[in-house]
DNA sequence: TTTTACCCTGACAGAAACTGTCAGTAGTGT
DNA sequence: ACACTACTGACAGTTTCTGTCAGGGTAAAA
C-alpha cells in the first residue's frame, strides 16, 4: 500500500517539470500533507537523489531510476497524437491523464527524444462543439461506472425523440471519430443496447454492482458485431 | 519497513547465483517465510520477473534493476483509446507504430496491468468510409514530408471544386474529429495554407529540402491562431 | 511408490506500522 | 511584514503487516 504510494510519489516528481509543493503532492496522492513529508523521508534514506526547498517544493534529480524506452520517429508520433486526440474530446480527468502519460514517458526517454515528443507537429485542437461537450457531460461518470461494474439509471432520447428511462450494466465505449457509443446491457430488455452520449439525457450511478455472466459481458457483445472491431491483440 | 525489506529481497535475488529458498531468505531478513511469499508476491505485482520452482527455491530474471513506469487506471485508458483512436484513422504505418508503441509499454508494466491493457473496455474500431480512406491515401507520405522537411507539389480541389497545383512547405497536421488538415507555407502566395487530405488529388514528394526561416514555421502558424492549440501544459 | 524439499494459499488474532491532526520552528522570496 | 513552504514531534485511532497453523500442490530423488 504504502509502497505503491512512494513509486506513486517517485513518478509524479519524475514527472514533473516544476518543483511540487507538498500539499499538491497529498492531494493528488490523496493522503495528508504530513504523510507526503513522511513519504519523501524515506525515498531520501533509501537512495534517491529529491530535495525540498521551501517556498518552492520537491524536486528529483532527473534520469533517477528510468526503465530503457525506446522509440523511433513513427512510435513517438503515434503516441503523441494518439494522446491528443484522446484529449481533445474526453472528459477532464482523462484528458489529464493523456498529458501524464507523455510527461511519463518523456522522462523515461532520451534527451533528444524528449523535446521531439513536445514539438511534435501533428496537432489535434480540443473540440469545443456542441456535440462535443454534451459527449464529455458524462464521459467520466460513465467511464467509472464501466470499471467499477456499477449499474447505471439513465434517460435516453432517441432518434425519435422519444425519451426512455432504464437500468442499465455499462460495459464499454466506442468512438467513432465524434461519435461516442456507450454499450450496455439492458436488465428490462435483456439484451445488448448501444446508447450515444450525446443524446443521454441524465445518467446516475448506482452503488448496485452488476455480476459476471458471461452472455451478457463486452467480449460477447464484440463477438454479434460482424466487423471484428477488437483492436489489435 | 516493508518497503525496505521488499528492496533487499529484489538485492538478495539479484546477487545470489542459485536458486534461493524461501526458508533461506526468511531466516535472512528475520521474518517468517509466510512474509517471504507474500513479499515475492508483491515484487511480481510490482512487475519484478521473479520464479520460484518448486523444490528449488526463487529465481530473478538477470539485468532486472527497478519496477519501471506506472500508470493508474485513467491513464492506461488515455493510452489505450488514444492509440486506438489514432490507428482507427491514421496510416498503416502509423497505425503500426501505435500497436507496437503499447506492446511496448505493457512489457514494462507489472502484470496485472498488462493484461487491463489488452482488456480495456474502450474501443475505436478502425473507420472504413470514404472520408477516413481518403484521408489515409497520402497521410504516410505527407507525414515523412512534415519530418523529412521537402517540399511537396499537390494539387488539390478546393471548396468551388476548383483544381489548384502548387508547391509547398508541409509543416505539420491537425486532426479535427475526422477531418485532417495538413497546414503548408505557399511559395506562390508567400503565406500560410491548409489543405484538407481528403481533397488532396495528387501528392509529390520531392527531394528539394526547404530551409528553416522562423516567420514560415510551423509555431509561426500556431501563433496567428487565436484558440492556442498547442496541446497539454 | 514414497519421500523430500520446496512453492503457495487461506484464515485469524495480535503486533507493528502508518496516518491524520495539531501545534510549532525555520527558511526563502516579495 | 507577509505569504508560502519545508520540516518535526507527539499522540490516538486505524490500517496493514506478521506469524502461526493448517492445509494443497509439484517435481525430482530415493
Amino acid at each position: 500500500m504504502r509502497t505503491q504510494r512512494l513509486f506513486q510519489l517517485l513518478d509524479k516528481l519524475r514527472a514533473a517539470k516544476y518543483p511540487l509543493a507538498a500539499n499538491a503532492l497529498a492531494e493528488s496522492l490523496n493522503v495528508s500533507e504530513r504523510t507526503i513529508y513522511r513519504d519523501i523521508k524515506s525515498l531520501q534514506q533509501m537512495g534517491a537523489p529529491i530535495r525540498g526547498e521551501s517556498g518552492l517544493g520537491y524536486q528529483i534529480e532527473k534520469g533517477y531510476f528510468l526503465p530503457p524506452l525506446h522509440f523511433n520517429r513513427d512510435e513517438l508520433d503515434a503516441l503523441v497524437l494518439g494522446l491528443r486526440m484522446l484529449a481533445s474530446q474526453a472528459d477532464p480527468q482523462l484528458a489529464d491523464a493523456a498529458a501524464s502519460v507523455q510527461a511519463k514517458v518523456a522522462v523515461s526517454l532520451p534527451e533528444h527524444s524528449q523535446d521531439a515528443l513536445a514539438r511534435t507537429p501533428l496537432l489535434a485542437p480540443p473540440s469545443q462543439s456542441e456535440k462535443a461537450q454534451s459527449n464529455r457531460r458524462y464521459m467520466q461518470k460513465i467511464r467509472h461506472a464501466i470499471a467499477d461494474r456499477k449499474k447505471l439509471i439513465v434517460t435516453y432520447k432517441d432518434i425519435s425523440q422519444a425519451q426512455t428511462k432504464r437500468t442499465l450494466h455499462p460495459l464499454g465505449l466506442a468512438v467513432f471519430s465524434d461519435i461516442w457509443v456507450l454499450t450496455c446491457y439492458c436488465e428490462l430488455r435483456n439484451s445488448f443496447r448501444n446508447f450515444r452520449l450525446d443524446r443521454l439525457l441524465t445518467v446516475h450511478t448506482t452503488e448496485e454492482k452488476f455480476s459476471f455472466e458471461p452472455s451478457k459481458e463486452f467480449h460477447a457483445f464484440l463477438k454479434t458485431v460482424p466487423n471484428g472491431n477488437e483492436q489489435q491483440k
